[in-house]
DNA sequence: TTCAATTAAATTGTGCACAATTAAAGTTCA
DNA sequence: TGAACTTTAATTGTGCACAATTTAATTGAA
């Protein structure tokens, strides 16, 4: 087998191990997340929407869009479920009307509750040291910020 | 700030960390597959027939699915498409209706030379050390095997 | 001031993922 | 045999991702 060949290998592909291991997270936590009403990045708005304040400052589209790095073609959509789910308040600022700031009903600053859960019930019943995943995370956090702070393509 | 709320901050959650990466590589793949005219998901089963041999013993939807672990819901449309591309043949096979073969045509084998550029493009541009992207890799799929074998739940 | 640029979100269209169901072919065993 | 079960893909429906375009509001210069 040349050397090409080896390349393209699945198995010695770093990609297709992200994508593997990304959807199998995903999917320990739909469980959870059901039991919410949530899906997966809903849930991850949510957690932008929890940290950040209401009010005034309330989180604008494109604030979460940058945090999450998503656009609005597909928070836009997300966001309207959550609306009608009644988690969520969409309004726009009157001062710049483009804006539309997002704010948290009730329900939604309530299901921050059941959420404390997730993050333990996910890690219990898997056998993996606490410290080999927080080591991980700053391996792919590190990975992301150089892959987001280099040139997109090869020169 | 409670623990509690520590654990929900996006910022330590390791499934965003794993989103997010596996977003940003995606996205450097998607200029080099638009050149071959693939998709991302796409360009992961072409690596799968590569290697798997055509003729009697060609790849089923089924073995596709259970490398890259996606049902046929995924799949078949995908594969519809890539023949419409004239790269692939999707065959009953003759002595059990219900399978599926998936063969290559010309272009398909051909596709693979142009292929072989792609791992090389990808990592060149990215100040990365190899040995860190290999370590990645087996810590990815240790944890991938370690998900996929232990129960489904906190139980 | 007014008109060209910019900005923010929404819209449109394509292609995954995945749950749930269906359809058809094959197997098993009373 | 033939009825129950299993296996394999396909289908249906929902919800992301993301490129490209559109709409509306705001800003910035000549």
């Amino acid at each position: 087998m040349s050397a090409d060949d080896q390349m393209l290998a699945l198995d010695n592909q770093i990609c297709f191990a992200l994508y593997a291991l990304n959807r199998a997270v995903t999917a320990r936590y739909r469980p959870l997340l059901a039991e919410l009403g949530l899906t997966y990045p809903q849930y991850l708005v949510m957690l932008v929407l929890w940290e950040h304040g209401s009010g005034e400052e309330a989180a604008r589209v494109s604030d979460v869009g940058a945090r999450l790095r998503l656009d609005s073609g597909t928070l836009t959509p997300l966001l309207k479920r959550l609306e009608d789910r009644g988690l969520v308040i969409r309004q726009r600022q009157a001062t710049d009307e483009r804006v539309v700031r997002l704010s948290l009903t009730e329900d939604g600053w309530r299901l921050r509750e059941a959420a404390r859960q997730v993050p333990g019930q996910l890690v219990c019943g898997l056998d993996v040291a606490p410290e080999r995943m927080v080591a991980l995370r700053h391996e792919l956090r590190s990975l992301l910020e150089i892959l987001e702070h280099s040139a997109p393509n090869d020169q």
